[in-house]
Formats: structure tokens, sequence, C-alpha cells
DNA sequence: CCTACTTATGTAACCGGTTACACATAAAAT
DNA sequence: ATTTTATGTGTAACCGGTTACATAAGTAGG
């Protein structure tokens, strides 16, 4: 692999010089810089990124931590993250935390050891001390951080948003799924469609889950249908819990959405191929990865006052596991 | 940030002694150890990788370079390879390719300018002079090469097996659709099955597709069901297209399996959530991604000869979009 | 004609680790 | 008692970029 100092040498230049033509940066003779450029080509040089990031004190790499990419949310965020860091030159390095402290440490320790220039964090308990002896800049995303900057989506409406749908739908025994309580935007949308249907007059109940992962989906399914076999609405904690639900209703022969309505969260790519396919509230993840990407670079650049909060709109994706209702009405 | 002479003032001795404490090599007086483990601790002192890297002429990063993050088959590679290469101590950098040969070299050119030590791509094109002049380890993943090794299912087998099962369930007029030509275990399935189909007493016909985008997959069943109404057993390029056939069907009012069967491959996990759930060829994704990892690890650290091929079994999951079989046919 | 500024280029220090080599002492071998 | 060998530690070069500073020539202004 030739070095600078090998186009120093082979272009009869000092390496002063060909840093210069490399960074476009000082004054380079228009002969001199093209002899340059010609002896780079031709030795196929490539400048060694590890060596700068030494001298310069950082990188061109920005962390990205997520709880799970195994979790069909999420890949959505990182290639919104991705392809708004890539435009600035930066690359990432990905870790997957899955929501434990001690992975989560390792992850930052590596950051930083690595020299990144910014983080962009999907990760629960924001607020622990593994963020706050950081000096680089960090975005929250999917999250919300009393001391850094977050991207998020309005959980709140959402769950707001879910609940009216059912309520407007005509369903009157409302199962409310309770995610994770660790998850923030879980607890959010919780919140949020717990305050709409106590305001309703509707009965309800909540269904307590402790995690989004696949195969417990189905443990839930079931225990819903166990314990509530009469209830002709659900709202799920998210697509997965949604689909899961859907799946184990049809399998008991409930009619959807007569019988039963249901309405999942994120709007994952797969929601749309259910059949019936699943109405949901929709978060835009791709664009939220965008966001935070935006926001983090703007804070890299220091470019002025950064927003410290960006809160994205969620929206119902009306399909059919709700039933149609007059727009009149 | 502290650096190692800080530590080694502090310590009272010289960087090369903090050095050997760090590293665990050469000889350091028990006293003198346990003095600057004190002052590391005292300093919250973590070594910069960067400068490591530089000297070394490597770092612990591993370069992983996938298709598409966003198609659920590939997230559970890279958790496969995440797992793997984390307990080795390795970290990812990560990117996705979306197939484009441009995309694909910068990142290439990234990895080798941040000294990764490896690897791992899930790439088509595998024999582009890309991968020709790197003088790193190289393995490919999902895919195969004739010059690095490679780690992959064995498709061919899964076409057979998809087809046969269809066969065997009773399906007399099927429909096999051809995943993109350039997407190589896609063209290995579809010969696998052509083969099957062709030495069968069955009528069948083809249809050719270009994408794996969930999108397209909703065209693709559309036109499935214009252009062979009459079909009575589809085997999908995919999990996605299949579930999207899947969804068309039902939409039509086709009894499943009755009617239709279909059979999908990958295995991807909302595959079993799909009602009715989804026959499929499974290919064991996170275990291919560990094989990976494994393989590539061992050629770092330049393990004895390397098994230059390996391939993974695939087997048919037997769920609901097929019918049952008498065990003793 | 002299000073001041612009343009062009080179030298060497620096970033923060690692390690070859030198040196010193103590213990073991001859 | 003398030579080896094992143990412990320090000095400085090195990895490959970037950049502060020095030097020099050309040219514009007074």
């Amino acid at each position: 692999m030739a070095t600078i100092r090998d186009v120093a040498k082979e272009a009869g230049v000092s390496v002063a010089t060909v840093s210069r033509v490399l960074n476009d940066n000082g004054y380079v003779g228009v002969e001199t810089r093209k002899r340059v450029l010609e002896t780079i080509e031709r030795l196929n040089y490539s400048p060694n990124e590890v060596a700068r990031s030494l001298y310069k004190r950082k990188s061109r790499l920005i962390g990205l931590l997520l709880p799970d990419i195994t979790n069909p949310f999420f890949p959505q965020l990182a290639r919104g993250v991705e392809d708004e860091v890539n435009q600035a030159g930066f690359r990432l390095l990905l870790g997957n935390s899955d929501e434990e402290a001690t992975k989560e440490l390792d992850y930052i320790q590596t950051f930083e050891q690595n020299h990144v220039v910014g983080i962009i964090s999907a990760t629960n308990n924001t607020d622990r001390e593994n963020y706050e002896n950081i000096d680089l800049p960090v975005v929250f995303l999917d999250r919300t951080s009393k001391h850094h900057p977050s991207v998020f989506a309005d959980g709140r409406e959402g769950g707001r948003l879910a609940a009216r749908a059912l309520i407007d739908r005509g369903s009157t025994k409302i199962t409310l799924i309770k995610g994770p309580a660790h998850v923030q935007p879980a607890q959010d949308r919780f919140q949020g469609a717990l305050a709409e249907l106590s305001k309703a007059a509707v009965d309800f109940s909540v269904l307590g889950t402790t995690s989004y992962a696949f195969e417990e989906a189905k443990t839930w399914a079931e225990e819903l249908f166990t314990k509530h076999p009469e209830t002709d609405g659900v709202i799920a904690s998210n697509d997965i819990v949604g689909i899961a639900i859907l799946h184990e209703a049809l399998r008991l022969g409930k009619s959807i959405p007569d019988e039963l309505q249901i309405i999942g969260f994120d709007d994952i790519p797969l929601s749309s191929l259910s059949y019936p396919s699943l109405s949901t509230i929709r978060q835009p993840a791709y664009e939220m990865g965008k966001e935070a990407a935006k926001l983090l670079i703007r804070m890299i650049k220091k470019e002025q006052e950064i927003d410290q909060m960006i809160q994205l709109p969620v929206s119902l994706i009306e399909r059919n596991t709700t039933r149609k209702v007059d727009k009149d009405e």
C-alpha cells in the first residue's frame, strides 16, 4: 500500500504538497497539482484514514447503537441514518445493545476509542451515566433525553389515535397491550391510548408484556384471548405483536375486522402484507433516521443552535383490520 | 482524554511499561503493575485504538457489506456476524451496497482506509475486480466466489425441496417465481426447483421478477394471478414474495392451501406470523452469519488451512400454506 | 528601488500508541 | 568466581498522515 511519502518521492515534491493537493487547501501550483494527481492515480494511492484520524483526533466514523437490528423497525431507522451520513462522507460503526447496559457501555467505549465524531443511540436508559461524560455530539433516536437532542415520533398522539380509531369504529371492549416498561416510546403510546380510552364510554383492560421478540409475541397473543376472550378491539404495542394477535385471532376463527378490530404500531414493511392487512399507527422510521443524522451532522459542524427535540408526526394507516367508517359521521 | 504518557508520568514509569501492562506482554514487576493499573483506573484511561491501529497497521474492525439491511433476511445474517466477531473483540463497520457497484467500491475503500482486518460481503458480482486486489481476508456470505471462501446455504437443494413439497402435496399446475437474475442464490433455488419440476409429471410456468422489494412484490403477486389464474401451487423466490402472493390469493378469495399451495424461501421471522402461516425453505441465516464470522476470524488468525466453502443445509418448514401429507406414502 | 503581500514549496514536529534495543540487576549455571 | 540467563525498565524510532513555520520568488504599491 502506497503512502503519501511514496507519492511525494515519485512526484518529486514534499509530503506537504501532496497533502495540500489531497485536501485542496493551501497553495499548489497548477503544474505541480497535475503531476501529483497523476502520480496518485498511477500508484493507486488512497490516504490512510487511521493516520489522519490520529492527528486530527477525529475520524469520519459515526457510532450507531441500536437495541436489536433483528427487530424490523430498526433496519429502517438504520437505513435512514446511513443514507444521510454517507452523503456527508461519514461511515457507520454499528452496535446492537440488546438493551444490556454492559454491551451498551462497551460499544460507547469502542466508539470513543475509535474517535467517532458523533453517536446516534436508540437505547433506553438515556440518562444513565453512560452518556454523561461523553464530550461527543450524541443524538437519541426513537427515545428522548433531558440532556441530549432527540428525534422521536409522537407516541402519545399515536396512542390516542389508535384508541380513537377503535372507539370511532365501534369497539366497546378494548384490550390495550402495554409494551415493555423500560421502553420509553412503548410507554408513551400506552399513556396516550390509556388517556383516550379513559375519556371514552368503553370498557377496556390492559395486558402487560415484557418484550418485543417474535417468539414471545405469540405467547401474548394466546394469553390475550385466554384472559379476554370477549374483547372486540386490540391496541397492540407494535406491529409484530399486532400481527401475532391477528394470526391467533384467525386461528380461533374470529372474523376480522367484524368481530375484532386490531391496530398496530410502527408500520413496518410487512404490515401491509398481512391478511387482512394491518391497520396501524405509522412512525416515519426512515425519516426519523435521516433527521437524527442531519441533526448530528449539524452538531458536528457546530452550526448555530440546534433544535434540542425533533418530534415527528405519526399517522393512522387505515387498512383492513379496522372497519371502514363513514366520512361524515 | 488521558494518554499513555499521562499514565506513565502519574505512575512514575515509562510509556513502555504502561504498554506492557496494558497488553500483558514483556516483563513487569508485580508492584509496578499494581501501581500502573491503579493509575489507569484513577485517570479513567482507555487506550486510543486509532494510534494503536496506525502502528500495528491493523484495527479491530471488520467490514460488513450487505445489499440492504431493510430486507428482513439480512439483519439475521448481520446479527450472527456481529455476535461472533464481538466475542473475538472485533467491531463492525457496516455498509449497504444496494447492489450498486459504486457504493460497493466506496465501502471497500473505506474498509481499507480504516485498516479493517477482514471483510464479509453479501454482495453480488463477487468476482468483480473489486475484490481482486484486496490483500485482506474476505469471506462471501450468502454468495459464492471462486476466489474467496464463502458461506452459503444449499440453494439448489432448497429449490428441489420446495418443488418436491408442492408436487408431493398434489399441486399440478405450478408457477415458479424466478428471482432477480443477478442474485446468485435466487438463481440456485430457481435451477433446483426447475430441475425437480422438469422431472415430475406436472405442468409449470415461470414468472420472472427483478427485485425483492416490498412494493414490487405486490405487483408480481397481481401479475401472477392475471397471467396464471389457474395455478394451484406457487414456489416463491423468497418469503416476502411468498407472503405477498398469499395476501393477493386471499384477497381473490382463494382457499389456502386447498386451492392453492404456496412455499416461500428464507424463513424470515414474520413467516410464521402470516395467516395461514407460510410454509417455507429455511436458510439458517443467523448461523450462516456466525459461520462466516468464524471463518473470517480463523483466516485473520492464520490458523491452518481454511475451508474454502461452507455450505449449510436448508430444510423444509412445513406450515399451513401447504397441505398435510401422510407420513407413510 | 524598497516594502508588503501573494503564491509555491519544503522541513520537521506532532497525534498516541507499540516495540526494538539498550541497560541494569539478580539468580542460575559452569 | 565468572559467565549465562531471566527479569525489569527506559529511550527513542516508528506507523502515515497534517500543519505550523521557514524560505523564496514574483508582483503590486508607494
